[in-house]
DNA sequence: GTCTAAAGCTAATCAAATTAGCCATACTTG
DNA sequence: CAAGTATGGCTAATTTGATTAGCTTTAGAC
């Protein structure tokens, strides 16, 4: 019986791919192996169990999610990387629900848990898109959960069949990224009134 | 031996209580039993197994967060509906994490799936809190998927732990709202340029 | 006071992950 | 090139947890 030569990073392909097609809580060894053209315990002398493989899943789906957004936005700054950015977010999540649902799911294990490093270089990403727009300091890491928070929400309500039964879903996504580039534009400009702080507006 | 007296709503309760408190991910029938002096397959009685118990938490979780939504805006508009709307969401996403991750997980099962109702009453709650603003009626629909899209991508990324270690996550959260209101409020004013549409702001 | 539907229980079944232990393969080294 | 060894993959066994079968007893209806 000749040797499927497998390796951690196969298998991990393999079940990302299935993931993205069957839901990520559809996630099993069998299925896994079955794709692989293996038996099921054969998995383990690459993997330590289910749990490592979802967690690898999510450590390739970041990485992967970081290179999609760090091409699109080139060199590119402001309003221009900001929108291509967050497209690519989008795009990248609308390919591989799966792996992204995996992403989410997903729970660092420890101080030096590659998944930190994978999860960092996607926030590099959105600070990189920040550097255009001239954001007072003190409000640079609001910003930046801001657009954390929106990317996030929109792919995983999407993701989710959140928005039901709509076709014009691109045309609410770009509404919303304008909306975000609008105020951010003028985040530094004249102060009105707040809605929660008595202070004054976007205050840190 | 006497009657525990149980009923799938009694049921469904110790099991909301029990995932706030363990995580979604670790619900398990033995565990429900064992919180409800009972043995497991008792509760097959109430329920029809694990995924019906699970849907039956999303259900109540949209309907005591959309109740507890429509509590805080009561007679309120505009920035201050807006404001203690999205701080009763994140209160009681804080407060129940396990049946608000219930809640995403869950998938409707048909046209007349209560849970369908629940969610249309979140989402319902969301609207009357932007009926304050003068919202072009052809962005309404923008605008309400902005607002569910932020304040679900907060709350999801606060439950999963995504801002490690910050201690500010209350100013970011106060600031974002800001944000929106204000954007909001300048949603129906002078056009500018558009980041994704050559052909305005914020158009429908 | 019986009678019946439903609640709980024990025991049995099933599915899926995981572990144990065996054998063949493919490098490695003399 | 042959022998040695670590590793990949397999079959068989174990474990855990959900689910089902079937019995027994309670609690309300008549």
């Amino acid at each position: 019986m000749p040797r499927a030569g497998l390796t951690a990073a196969a298998v991990t392909e393999a079940a990302a791919a299935l993931v993205d097609e069957v839901g990520f809580d559809q996630l099993g060894m069998g299925l896994v192996a079955e794709r692989l053209g293996v038996k099921t315990p054969s998995l383990y002398k690459h993997v330590t169990g289910q749990t490592d493989l979802a967690h690898r899943i999510a450590i390739l789906a970041m990485n992967q999610c970081a290179d999609a957004i760090r091409d699109a936005i080139q060199g590119r700054a402001g309003t221009e990387a900001l929108a291509r950015g967050a497209q690519a977010m989008r795009t990248f999540v609308k390919a591989h629900p799966g792996r992204y649902a995996a992403a989410n799911a997903a729970r660092p294990t420890g101080p030096d848990d590659p998944l930190i490093d994978a999860l960092n270089r996607v926030v590099d990403s959105w600070a990189a898109m920040l550097h255009g727009y001239r954001i007072d300091p003190d409000q640079q890491i609001h910003a930046l959960r801001m657009l954390r928070t929106v990317l996030h929400g929109f792919a995983s309500l999407e993701v989710a069949g959140g928005f039901q039964f709509a076709t014009d879903i691109d045309d609410s996504f770009t509404w919303m990224i304008d909306f975000i580039d609008h105020g951010l534009q003028e985040t530094t400009a004249t102060p009105t009134t707040s809605a929660l702080s008595p202070a004054g507006p976007h205050r840190a």
